[in-house]
DNA sequence: GACAACTATATGACTAGTGCTATAGTTGCC
DNA sequence: GGCAACTATAGCACTAGTCATATAGTTGTC
């Protein structure tokens, strides 16, 4: 399973149940996300195998927190699913079948309003994700050579959601204005065009 | 649910369960897919809500086939299911998050390898979606305007496909370049190489 | 006529993930 | 002191989706 995997990735150094929902909700929110139930869980069933051990941590402040850390097994268990090569799962895109259905609402403004709300929603996460490849990065033209091997990993992953975002972004762009030349009263045809202006010059 | 409403999308028109499998598994490819198990539970659920209705058809050839199609009902939520805006569930890419963890393997050929994997994958998906792309616009220079509402709306869709997959293909080349200039023995420093030309020039 | 491949529907067991709720300690504010 | 917001863990019911399997008619072929 993808999640056991991607904590077993995460918990190379150690942290909570809630440290990780975090994680979720910021860093990683691009390519993967959990809820809290499925975490503690996940968190469970791997200590059970083996793949990772966890201790009360003393809670300087706050209610008391355990956090769990992976074993060598656990280790073993990622680098079996790294060699595994690249899990590609179906990706589901309810908005783009959202889309395909559009036309049987016999109104091409419902189309571009909708065009319009998903560009929205795709530029603000775009926002996010670009500020979280400068702070990869570095904001001053980019040394990539200079990172740390895990920080130039977590770049490339960061610049995959900026590139495949933006595109999308493009093709709302591309869209709209697609919609727009099928709602605009058709220009006078060539030919026409042609001799009426035929027309005014001889005249 | 989203695929109870890609079902009601679909059967505006009659088909068995059958028929839209080879739905998920062919032009619906790229933004959803379903089992058949699960095809036929949800087609019985909306007959049940009263949304879909269906009726034994003669088998011509083969078994008995069961057909399906939208009530008036199914066509009213369906619609509501379009007015509430765009459906961006969160989406998940376990290959992103093992890139991430590619840096535990302490060997940038591990990710390079990882990339060009990837890479492959998705172009074989890409020219998939090109071929559809060309069905859907017509191979000789595209006129959109004259498509039916339908298939302009279809056409929209597998361009976002193409724009998206072309994205990620790009993502792996720049990729492999920066692990390449990672992995190379580093060239003279700028300051040093300008110090030898003025060097040379002088000389 | 045996057998494989395809069309077609359906069920049961399972995995993956969400939403809601309960519990409880801590911090800060009014 | 009360209350809201935050940190932290956990269980339950539910939805969504997969995998394996059963059943059965049709077509083509050796």
């Amino acid at each position: 399973m993808s999640l056991d995997h991607i904590l077993l990735g995460m918990l190379r150094t150690p942290a909570s149940g809630y440290d990780i929902k975090r994680d979720f909700s910021e860093g990683a929110r691009h390519f993967w996300s959990a809820e809290l139930s499925q975490i503690y869980r996940a968190l469970n069933r791997l200590e059970e195998r083996g793949w990772l051990k966890s201790r009360l941590e003393p809670p300087a402040k706050g209610p008391p927190r355990r956090v769990y850390q992976r074993t060598a097994e656990g280790r073993a268990e990622l680098m079996r699913w790294l060699e595994g090569g690249p899990k590609m799962g179906t990706e589901r895109f309810a908005y783009i079948a959202q889309l395909c259905f559009m036309h049987e609402v016999d109104d091409l403004e419902a189309s571009s309003d909708f065009i319009l709300e998903l560009r929205a929603r795709l530029t603000a996460f775009l926002a996010l994700l670009q500020q979280a490849e400068s702070d990869a990065a570095g904001t001053d033209g980019i040394r990539l050579e200079t990172l740390h091997a895990e920080d130039f990993h977590v770049y490339l992953a960061v610049r995959m959601g900026v590139r495949s975002l933006q595109a999308k972004v493009d093709w709302c762009d591309e869209a709209l204005e697609q919609i727009e030349r099928r709602r605009r009263p058709r220009p006078v045809a060539d030919k026409e065009a042609r001799g009426q202006t035929e027309a005014w010059r001889s005249g």
